[in-house]
DNA sequence: TGCTGTCTGTGACATTGTCACAGAGTCGTG
DNA sequence: CACGACTCTGTGACAATGTCACAGACAGCA
């Protein structure tokens, strides 16, 4: 059982064996339940996050409440925001909260460091981690700065749609995805409705024109 | 003289003798003119940059031809960017330009990875220029999708502002700046002027009223 | 049933973005 | 100097988005 979780990174599975030894002996597999705060502005991690299973939510609040969705973390990635602030203290105004129960692979800082120098692949983890972030959060301030609203709300409703097609979400909850007002996210599906690519009720958006809400998501 | 530009990053400098000794003798040092694009969607970064003298802006440019900074890279600091490209290959849509004259070690690609995997100095400095990048675009995100523009460009222009309290910049610049457009950089400027706290004449903004701009910069 | 809290809808207004221009400053050149 | 070419700035009309103050609708529960 210590062993399997190693299987979900080929990399570090691919470790030498004392190495590979070393990281599962004082490795902790934590599970965490839906809704836990992962890391929150001015919380210090003590440990360096794998995720096995599940999916954390990484989003900003600002002053006046309004929040906004960076990116998600998915099994078999890293949770670099507890990275950074394992290596260089910073505080993040950005909090990380479990959307599904959580699997993951705690490692200890001291083993971390150790890690790091000893293994290119761990590195590698560790390093596209943090560029696949630095990609997500660019993508996030070009849709910010430069995309409209309509074409936004498609591709999160086309993102967030289950294969059945539904949305099981609140309006204030699509506007915290996009940053965005709970009033704006309101008038949008509306004019959506009108159109006949959405259905609206209480809690969910059911999508009844895919192929449209596909052509506004990749409009110009 | 082959020397002198490790004394700039003073964990470089405190590296064992023999790995000082192989940074130096295989990073070269570099000079760009003014106006020099360091890195740009497609082209593919064979070398690590450790900016010495200079300063380097990033920016993104979108489809519809507005830019918005994210952020620069000073004197001492690790130009991430092509750090991201040597490691995981992938394509970002950031262009990196050199605002002034540039000195800068450019470290070849296998160097940085043996410099990785020996040197935990190294790795600090990468690691938190990493960490740093990512601060800075948390906060890009948080200004663009939460903060008033007036606000935003009272910020920029204390930032801009030489000794003297002047910018010498269009307002195509200033956009630029912010990621929004001209007409509206200009607005909020005739309304400033206004209010008696700039003066405006063909490319400068001079700053009358320092007190009341970081009062509105500050400003919740 | 009635109460309570969440979710949604709406109108009025402020802020920001877009578009199509026009005017004004700067510079080189004849 | 006169002229054209170019950049920089100003403006009005309108569209898109954000803010505020509500009211109504729905769900769960005593």
């Amino acid at each position: 059982m210590t062993e399997s979780w190693i299987e979900r990174f080929p990399d570090l599975a691919a470790l030498p064996p004392a190495e590979r030894a070393a990281l599962v002996a004082r490795a902790a597999v934590v599970s965490l339940p839906e809704g836990s705060v992962i890391f929150a502005p001015g919380k210090e991690a003590e440990n360096f996050l794998l995720v096995l299973e599940g999916r954390v939510r990484v989003q900003q609040v600002s002053a006046s409440g309004r929040e906004i969705v960076l990116y998600r973390v998915s099994g078999g990635e890293a949770c670099i925001m507890t990275t950074s602030c394992l290596l260089s203290h910073e505080a993040y105004a950005a909090e990380g909260l479990a959307e599904t129960a959580i699997r993951a692979v705690a490692i200890p800082r001291a083993t971390f460091q150790d890690m790091l120098g000893s293994s290119p692949d761990f590195r590698r983890i560790v390093f596209s981690g943090y560029s696949n972030r630095i990609s997500d959060l660019m993508h996030v301030v070009e849709e910010v700065a430069f995309q409209r609203l309509d074409k936004r709300l498609a591709q999160r409703l086309l993102a967030l749609a289950g294969p059945g097609g539904d949305v099981a979400t609140t309006h204030q909850e699509l506007a915290a995805e996009l940053g965005t007002a709970r009033e704006v996210v309101g008038r949008q599906l509306k004019e959506l409705e009108r159109r006949g690519w959405v259905a609206l009720s209480r809690g969910q958006v059911r999508l009844s024109d895919r192929a449209s809400l596909e052509a506004l998501a990749q409009a110009e």
